[in-house]
DNA sequence: GTCTATAGGTGGATAGAC
DNA sequence: GTCTATCCACCTATAGAC
């Protein structure tokens, strides 16, 4: 009997490299050589655990929507009301970019083209996944009153979602994570959420 | 004497197909030999006309700026008020979609990490100018009140682009181009321009 | 599970003939 | 301006020893 390693640690560890590459360079800009220089192993072990790159790939967006996922639930039993939530969720991309990286499928959204399909369908299934879940805080959120916006939620979350990735695609050509964060808080005030007060500082202020 | 062509048709025609993949597969998804396969000569051939990948990159952008700008003052010179202008901008981004392809340079600032230096900033050139143009057709549309929103027209603008950008690359992913056009028409209601009439039918409707 | 060694292919780029 | 031929670095992936 030995320690058993989670999965595998090495496994966890060839996945959080090739993670940030791929959220850094894209899909078709890093090797295995980049990995098997950075976990100082050789290239054969990493094909030992991932067989091939799409195999890898598709590791690679399983895991981060399983993390994104659980982000989204922690949000859900987190308090606070629907602007708190939304705000929660733009955090989410914020670290992201504070961390240098893209969305993960908002780089393999670029790649898509050339992506093998078992990528492709995990790529789409994490925005499909995504859109749901804000879509339903979104009508959720008008219901109550704490959110105002016309047309369907799930359209809102479309625009949404694209509008964050494509906020994070620019600021990072630019270097300004500041950009990001105006951009989301306007966003955000278009569904009717207080420009951002101070903290838990005052409710009401210009709605756009 | 000869018939002189423009600048060199062959030249021309590398950067037509270049530019295609580009677009398509992005910077480091396509190489000399997919250009030589379709245009029908050698490799060596097409470094004659660009000696490096970095170079043809960078005269790509040159050239894809120079007609993005070109349609920009056609939108200034051409008649309706800042709602029309507007509608005409998206319109830009429209056709490069139904055309199967991403904004150049929105590809590119995924593989921004990865490229050289005088493409990275030649990808902020175009930006910038873009940004530029749509601040000031914004602020004047606002002083005309053809447009309603709030804050810097500036902040507006890189909203806007940035929105764009990512609707582009989340509807090709989805091969759904009617996504990007709903995505616009909801981010243009938010800068106060009517959702669209059939046409040129009733003006006034649900504004955001 | 990790290694050495290597296969088989493609990348960007160059030399030199025509 | 376009070609043939070639260089060398790098790619993904595999075989087989330890």
């Amino acid at each position: 009997m030995r320690p058993l390693a989670a999965v595998s640690d090495t496994s966890a560890r060839i996945l959080d490299i090739a993670e940030r590459l791929v959220q850094t360079r894209g899909f078709n800009a890093f090797s295995y050589a980049d990995i098997a220089a950075a976990l100082h192993v050789t290239k054969a072990t990493l094909h030992y655990h991932f067989p091939t790159k799409a195999v890898l790939g598709e590791r690679l967006i399983d895991r981060y929507q399983t993390g994104f996922l659980a982000a989204l639930v922690r949000i859900d039993k987190g308090g606070g009301d629907s602007c708190a939530k939304l705000k929660a969720y733009v955090g989410i991309y914020t670290d992201v970019l504070d961390d240098d990286r893209m969305c993960l499928c908002g780089m393999l959204a670029a790649d898509y083209l050339t992506l093998p399909p078992t990528m492709r369908e995990a790529v789409r299934r994490f925005f499909d996944a995504n859109e749901t879940w804000l879509g339903e805080a979104l009508q959720r959120g008008r219901d109550k009153n704490e959110l105002a916006f016309t047309g369907s939620p799930v359209e809102a979350a479309q625009v949404l979602v694209g509008a964050l990735e494509g906020a994070m695609l620019l600021a990072r050509s630019y270097g300004d994570a500041v950009r990001f964060r105006s951009a989301a808080c306007r966003l955000l005030a278009d569904l009717g959420v207080p420009a951002h007060a101070p903290d838990i500082a005052g409710r009401e202020s210009h709605v756009a």
